[in-house]
DNA sequence: AAGCTATTCTAACAAGCGTTAGGTGAATCA
DNA sequence: TGATTCACCTAACGCTTGTTAGAATAGCTT
């Protein structure tokens, strides 16, 4: 961070602009999001941006990379937070619940990566792997600490039961809406589904 | 449809249109997706499209109502084919098989209406509304019917459960690659774990 | 009080957008 | 053969976009 940048900080604009750009990319994709609009809704004019932001694609890249980060580090922290005699299963459990927490509640950041991933920019897509796949890696030792435990079955894909849960995780986006069930509920009752599903 | 528009049938041109139209908004999205761009993949100019369409409102619209009507009436095919002693559980295999064919094999349709449906002008949602819910219906029922059957547990949410299994396939959009399991081998991978997972 | 620096605004730019009006050549019909 | 229709093209329109340069404002420092 530069010298220059001391006081943008305490004031938050640089904040305030990813959050008003998370909110536009999510619901109307990212060519339809315009600077005008993200500067609107910050109280700015568009031209002020760029003395925070280099570009449009920058912004897009810090919302990729908070997004992924913020739920990683939320997701290790649930699961960390566990009694010591909970099981394998159970962290899974617990990450589901928290990604999902994470989606719903404070979600403008990890539904632009669901929705407007694909239709970035390639360098942008590119630098935000990076942290994807670090996410993506974690699940992974989730499900397989879960079957070296033996808590699931060795017959199951642990690949495609990880994604399948991450797919029924991700289209919630699509249906929710609240007053229903809580964030905390639905997961429940997708572990509920998913491990019945692959249990020993 | 208009005597006008004999011969464009004929040509194809309008089919090639919407084919073109529907790759480039899977891929891009709406707005990043440009008229010029679609002629060009057809070997048309921009202005040429408009004796074909409308509007570029009016190609999605079509793009998106041809994607859930061809998918409603291929699955509706598959589980009518199915012989007359099977359970209502192959019914709902039958369905995520063709289902997932597809949207992986002529999928672009498909994708755009997973994709691009949240990014589209409220207008173009409403008209693509009414064919969704005829085959959200369908879906409800095949569900409906396996629970009465007493081959679902009696204390599974149903829509839950369906809409965990249409993310788990729509996700499968964002990772499926060719080369590794066909679309026939994902179905029955993720029918195997739902249906485990809700079995009575 | 004067100067400096952080932050924002104004005003414009070139490029690209969806869309339209009118023209062109080939196929069809009388 | 002449007239008409189909399918497409050309060329432009008004508008919006991301981006930039330079001016303005406000607060801090000396």
């Amino acid at each position: 961070m530069t010298a220059q940048h001391k006081r943008t900080e305490e004031t938050g604009t640089h904040v305030k602009i990813l959050a008003a750009a998370a909110s536009l990319f999510r619901s109307r994709g990212y060519e339809a999001t315009t600077l005008r609009g993200i500067a609107a809704e910050c109280g700015l004019k568009a031209g002020s941006i760029y003395y925070h932001f280099s570009s449009k694609d920058e912004i897009l890249a810090e919302v990729l990379d908070f997004g992924i980060k913020e739920l990683h580090r939320n997701v290790r922290e649930a699961v960390g937070a566990l009694p010591a005699g909970a099981s394998r299963c159970d962290a899974i459990a617990a990450a589901t619940r928290r990604h999902l927490e994470c989606m719903l509640e404070f979600g403008d950041f990890t539904a632009t990566n669901i929705r407007v991933f694909s239709q970035a920019p390639v360098e942008i897509q590119k630098r935000a792997l990076v942290a994807r796949r670090e996410y993506e890696a974690y699940w992974k030792s989730l499900f397989t600490d879960a079957r070296d435990a033996g808590e699931i079955r060795g017959d199951i894909d642990l690949s495609i039961a990880r994604l399948f849960l991450f797919g029924g995780m991700s289209w919630t986006l699509e249906w929710y809406r609240d007053g229903g069930l809580d964030a905390r509920e639905l997961a429940d009752l997708y572990t509920g589904i998913l491990l019945r599903g692959i249990a020993n």
